[in-house]
DNA sequence: CACCATAAGTTCTTTTTTGGAACTAACAAA
DNA sequence: TTTGTTAGTTCCAAAAAAGAACTTATGGTG
């Protein structure tokens, strides 16, 4: 499977790492989501080379993940914001820092901490069902094909033989 | 920045990118959570090529997300599964899926859709705060430096010049 | 005016990473 | 004996990223 083909494969996983699945994007949105808005500010700080930054920033465009915004005009200089879309990736960051926070720590602890502004307190997320509101791990879940894909998606969902080993 | 550096940046979404981060790793690890766990099947279903998805799945061994477990004997077969700390990757692939189920669907919905088995209902993820359990979106929390790492961020948090553009 | 600085790129060359296909080892079955 | 299975490895070509220099438009300094 080529990159470019990801964005059309019937799972919302693939669908979303042709956005966001490469090796800098995500950095670049962590960024933004610490207030970074520069072209030159992630340059700076990413490390990563103009060339790289420029697509990446284009693709999160293109996509409504970021927005170009004027800050001054002659000559004109625009900087680069979140969307609603893009605000709405914070789950995703959260939980890869939350792993990251509990799994890739060294004896310090976690390097930055999370208050939750309602309630004061130090917080890591959780993830529950939008339904009863209950915390759920991965064995609460069950997967089921979606109504308007019933039989179409034989590619996708493994069968017995992927999964037990059978011809 | 070279990518061989970035467990050692002091950032956990850094830190789990250095693991999770590449074009691959994350679609291997969907698979697994779908109950696939041996060579042939991951290559049949993801079209990567065999030289990188050895690459990949020693790379998930070796950071203790999946295992090695033996099927058989003579010739020794063995298959992938997901350690205790793999499956704790369950809330990024979940809220990954989530986004991508909400902004790159056709019109025909999610492929897949999830059930919570405890409730019964179809269900999308909430981020919730662990500690007052309320749901949270990204202008709810507040970032600090944690406590053994005060001072010691200066390079990493967003400096003035990098939020307003001021030298 | 000549010269330096700034922000946001673009261009060029080298290195690294993938893609694609063929080859290998250790058996088992026909 | 030939063919098949599983889990790789090897090799070469193609694509992507790193690193550094160059560009454009403009503003400020001496």
């Amino acid at each position: 499977m080529r990159w470019e083909e990801l964005d059309q494969q019937a799972c919302s996983l693939a669908r979303t790492l042709a956005v966001v699945g490469d090796r800098w994007t995500l950095l670049i949105l962590r960024d933004c989501f610490l207030g970074v808005r520069r072209f030159d500010a992630f340059e700076r700080r990413l490390g990563i080379t103009r060339h790289v930054l420029t697509d990446r920033l284009k693709k999160l465009v293109s996509y409504g993940i970021l927005y170009k915004s004027p800050y001054q005009e002659r000559p004109l200089r625009e900087e680069y914001r979140l969307s609603e879309k893009g605000l709405e990736l914070h789950p995703v960051i959260m939980s890869l820092v939350s792993w990251g926070d509990k799994h890739m720590s060294d004896d310090r602890g976690a390097p930055i901490i999370h208050i939750h502004k309602t309630c004061g307190h130090q917080m890591h997320p959780t993830t529950n069902c939008s339904e009863c509101g209950e915390t759920i791990t991965a064995k609460d879940i069950r997967v089921e094909v979606g109504k308007q894909w019933q039989g179409k998606l034989d590619e996708f969902l493994p069968s017995r033989a992927d999964i037990s080993g059978k011809k």
